[in-house]
DNA sequence: GTAAAAAGTAAAATATATATTACAATGGAA
DNA sequence: TTCCATTGTAATATATATTTTACTTTTTAC
């Protein structure tokens, strides 16, 4: 199958809430700061479950946040 | 941290997509038919990637094939 | 410029998503 | 009813998301 990449502008939507430090967020969420820190990154491929989360916080849809490359 | 449950609609939304069977529909999407069953059963919690696969062949946003139940 | 906070990163351990194989249950068409 | 396609499910194996701990680099405030 083919290798399409996951993206995501969870930094920037992060930043642009206002204040909330990548630790503070990844807390809020229920992940380490590690783990948001790799999502960030885009090294992971996080489960729909912390996408969610992570969307419901930053008060932005999914469908805004997360998209494939290919 | 919460046991927020991750809901979906993807069996209602595949069967309304027409014809699709759960294994040509898995194929398209790139996972094995048993990966999908489990995901339609929500007895998993998929990756973005294969959620961002689903929402695109069954041409649905995301938001509205996924969501958490608290 | 210095100190503290925040962010980046890395290694090892654990949890779980996904694959593989196989078989049972269900449903619809003949 | 019988046959066949589809779906449900289970066991084991593998890949990878996530945690934990710890250290380095960058950013921000003074």
């Amino acid at each position: 199958m083919k290798d399409f990449t996951v993206r995501n502008k969870i930094k920037i939507a992060r930043i642009e809430k206002g204040g909330l430090t990548q630790g503070e967020f990844a807390k809020l969420v229920g992940v380490t700061r590690q783990t948001m820190n790799l999502i960030e990154a885009q090294k992971y491929n996080p489960t729909i479950r912390v996408c969610l989360l992570i969307s419901k916080y930053l008060e932005r849809p999914l469908d805004e946040l997360f998209w494939i490359e290919d």
